[in-house]
DNA sequence: ACCATCAGGTCATGATCTGACCTAATGGCC
DNA sequence: GGCCATTAGGTCAGATCATGACCTGATGGT
């Protein structure tokens, strides 16, 4: 409890606090002289966390942004307030660090003690999810544990649902998550079948580490056998492991193709658009066409498409007009009903 | 560089990394003999952290969730995913978290490395915000400001755009950030109205720390002068400042007077709705009805409303009756539009 | 002008840390 | 069952380091 490195780590979590404080104010609350704390403090400095000083009678210390991330110290409802944050995000995550935000995840739940991992499991119950009902909805306890086993190199088992319903057990290298969009992916070489296999990951079921680690392959670049020349050790793989999943992707058929047309110019539309839909072309005189692939739910392109806040009109694929029609329907009766007594199948009325 | 504090945090934020380490990988790691890692992993066992160690010959060290949050050692992409999670979330943040939520980012961004910060904002402007159009939507860094001068007791300036219109400019002292449902509301001593106020943050301005601290002083508990008898000095004033912006809502003229219809059982509803919108009352066969005020933006209510997946009819407030008209329209518009080239203006349709 | 704060030097003492030995126990693999 | 790699921990000598007590200076607000 009181040797130096404990004490170090407690004047980090302090100088975290956004405030500022005084030197005999931190030696008293660690029980040192203010002469340690004065050593302490040049000690942070040289381990590279700037803890800036502001002199006069007002003055104390206080961390501020350096080069380098400093171990962030978090209470207990800040570590709940994040885990429950990132896991929310999980299944429609900010596009461009969504396989970040996922290892932050499973770093923070691997040492997240139980009675927080009960708190956060409590409000994630409680919070209404985004998008429902295509059955798809992620399980981010699934998605951190694929996480960990990839960057921890242990083989993984699990049960899985392919896309024809046909149910099987496999045992997979875990190689990398991608995520496009809405869906996530494991990349992953299949021991049973030995060869390089995509999981959509949310039809993964149960799995777990079996504990056993393994050497990475290299993941095939375009063929097989050619030579995936000495990377750097280090983490290259993330773009390659996309790159592998966009070619098995388009052996497989895409599962909504939109056509869409706004009354809005393109570059209004591209902002409000999230980027892996694509972007939009110009057609006519302000308006744009979007035409492109996508695997998400149908709930979820509609919701982006309607947040457009334009007008625009859906040329297909036809699930996607059924499900607009009936929205539409759905809220047109809604409005309706206003000023008497609700009643199923009022038909729409305008005033 | 190789003193013995740095090489413990180190040696954590190795371990934070799931997957295991042996001994010996750990001691050439740090540049030092494997005995010091011993040692070494018996301090951290000492400090609290658990570190759990298989035996074997595929053994190794591994950092487990114990009693206390460990210091988080987050690379430069974690960082950013996590801010990036808790900026996205703060506009409609997870309920029951939001201040801690709140708080967490304040921590964050205070030691945020810039060149990391440009990432985040560039990602946080490349996002689309899920609620958009009345102008409301709030500025995370208002937001961490306010929450940074709150805790670090700081007093604050800012420009103030009240309901009427009027703008005035204002010094305070922060005493808590309270949130509910999608808007957030400062409780402040006014140091030049001499009185206690609360503040909607989305119509606060430019807000900056003066420097100058201040004590905290008592919130009035119900009526001027009563007493506040000495709190126990840490934080137990959260529910308190809840409780007063409540009394101080209860003068102000709720902005929107929910009366909907759903017709699916009670219970269906509430576990899709977000609790602060109240619970919804049976109301005849298999249908309830939701009667409540709230002050959150028509958009978000109508998404949330349409989200709840069932047919609903909408009483009132009128402006909701009439945004849910004009969305059904356009939604309605979209799909008919299928199969033949759009033209603006087009009148619904349906096969 | 005064005071509180940060900044840093020096010194003696005592604690602590490190590496090099050693032995014991455990669990997986052949 | 035997072998091997791993964790676990004891002991010892020497070097290193941390601490508190003193000091002087600089800075900025009141």
């Amino acid at each position: 409890m009181s040797d130096t490195p404990a004490r170090l780590l407690k004047l980090l979590s302090l100088l975290q606090t956004p405030r500022e404080w005084p030197g005999g104010e931190l030696a008293e609350r660690l029980d040192v002289s203010p002469r340690t704390i004065r050593r302490d403090i040049d000690r942070l400095r040289d381990l590279g966390y700037p803890v800036e000083a502001s002199r006069g009678s007002v003055g104390g210390y206080r961390l501020v942004a350096g080069a380098a991330m400093p171990p962030l110290l978090l209470d207990d409802e800040e570590a709940v307030a994040i885990a429950v944050g990132l896991r929310a995000g999980a299944g429609h995550a900010i596009e461009g660090v969504e396989e970040a935000s996922v290892r932050a995840l499973a770093k923070l739940e691997q040492v997240l003690p139980s009675r927080l991992r009960r708190r956060v499991s409590a409000l994630q119950n409680a919070t209404v999810p985004l998008t429902r009902g295509d059955g798809s909805t992620i399980d981010p306890r699934t998605l951190t544990t694929l996480a960990s086993a990839a960057t921890g190199r242990e083989r993984l088992r699990f049960a899985y649902r392919s896309g024809d319903g046909t149910r099987s057990k496999r045992q997979v290298e875990p190689y990398r998550l991608v995520s496009t969009g809405q869906r996530w992916y494991l990349v992953a070489y299949d021991v049973g079948r030995e060869d390089w296999r995509t999981f959509r990951v949310d039809r993964v079921g149960e799995p777990y580490a079996t504990g056993a680690r393994f050497t990475p392959r290299p993941l095939p670049v375009e063929g097989p056998g050619s030579d995936a020349s000495g990377g750097t050790g280090s983490d290259a793989g993330s773009g390659d492991a996309a790159a592998f999943l966009a070619r098995s992707m388009r052996r497989m058929q895409p599962e909504l193709r939109l056509d869409v047309r706004f009354d809005a110019p393109a570059e209004f539309v591209t902002a409000r658009l999230p980027a892996h839909l694509g972007t939009p072309e110009p057609d006519g005189e302000g308006g744009c066409r979007l035409r492109a692939s996508c695997a998400d739910s149908l709930e979820w392109v509609a919701l982006r498409l309607a947040l457009v806040d334009c007008a625009f009109s859906v040329q297909g694929p036809p699930q996607l007009v059924a499900y607009l029609e009936g929205l539409g329907a759905r809220l047109t009766r809604a409005a309706a009903g206003a000023g008497r007594e609700p009643r199923q199948g009022a038909g729409p009325e305008q005033g």
